[in-house]
DNA sequence: GTCCAGGGAATCA
DNA sequence: TGATTCCATGGA
């Protein structure tokens, strides 16, 4: 969830996962990054839309250093950081089960749900589940959502996976629609979705890079940087919002990530 | 045993 | 609107 690396800070040699129907390794020779797998379509055009290729993130890097030093250090220290282009519907569902819980609890639900609800690939010998279709995640009860482990999100996901399924709500009206306080409002509609939740789904799979989610480590970023409060939990996210806008503009959840990833690295 | 994890919903002022 | 409290679960 989230960003990846370049792989220059890690020792990552080489990574395989799964998007969509898709199955991709990831590899760096000598300065070269290499992308292999089993694809649902061109591997090309999958890789350019997942890594967000498009995009070109000197020019990003280069404003937002550009605003103070704490976002030059901080783009500095993680200068390989790319937002990924997820897809809609898991990255919906991954972020409702994010709510008050830890990332490796997080990321063994969502294993558990593609193992149990997904179809199965194999690649190199090693298999992968790819996460369910609305269709697949529909046969999941209440209970069953609960015995994966889920706690009190699984009467939130097994709602907003009715409502999809029912089409009161559709995945491309949302993928449709630009303005970003219209698809707000249409998110918060969902069960389990927040501010929080609903600004990662337009950051994390619809490219919204001015949304700012406002979570823990941010609050605690901004205010160490810029407001200097004693108890950080009593600074408002209004201000917190508007401090983002005005200082990053509509790079904002570009700079989210750069200050995200710098707090939690680092110390 | 206690605390906490990339919050949300319900309740109350 | 804004502030509290509860919510499952597992690891530290």
């Amino acid at each position: 969830m989230g960003s990846v690396l370049d792989g220059t800070k890690k020792k990552i040699g080489s990574y395989t996962g799964i998007f969509k129907k898709n199955v991709l390794n990831v590899k760096k020779e000598n300065e070269k990054i290499i992308f292999k797998g089993i694809c649902d379509g061109d591997i090309k055009e999958i890789c350019r839309e997942y890594f967000d290729l498009e995009t070109d993130y000197e020019k990003i890097k280069e404003r937002l250093s550009k605003v103070d030093d704490y976002l030059k250090t901080s783009i500095e220290y993680g200068k390989g950081i790319r937002i990924l282009n997820q897809d809609l519907w898991e990255t919906i569902i991954s972020f409702i089960i994010s709510a008050n819980n830890n990332i490796p609890r997080i990321k063994g639900i969502i294993e558990r749900i593609s193992q149990k609800y997904g179809k199965k690939i194999v690649y190199n010998e090693k298999e992968y589940y790819t996460f369910p279709t609305i269709e697949e995640l529909s046969k999941a009860s209440v209970q069953d959502l609960r015995e994966l482990g889920t706690g009190f999100r699984d009467k939130r996901i097994y709602e907003t996976t009715r409502k999809f399924l029912e089409k009161e709500i559709t995945l491309e009206e949302l993928e449709k629609e630009q303005n970003v306080d219209t698809l707000r409002e249409k998110l918060l509609e969902l069960s389990g979705v927040g501010q929080k939740v609903a600004d990662c789904i337009m950051l994390f799979a619809l490219k919204k890079y001015s949304v700012f989610p406002i979570d823990v480590w941010v609050r605690r970023v901004m205010n160490e940087l810029y407001i200097k409060e004693e108890d950080e939990t009593k600074v408002s996210k209004t201000l917190l919002s508007n401090l983002a806008k005005e200082k990053y503009q509509d790079l904002a959840g570009l700079a989210q990530q750069y200050l995200f990833y710098w707090k939690r690295e680092a110390s």
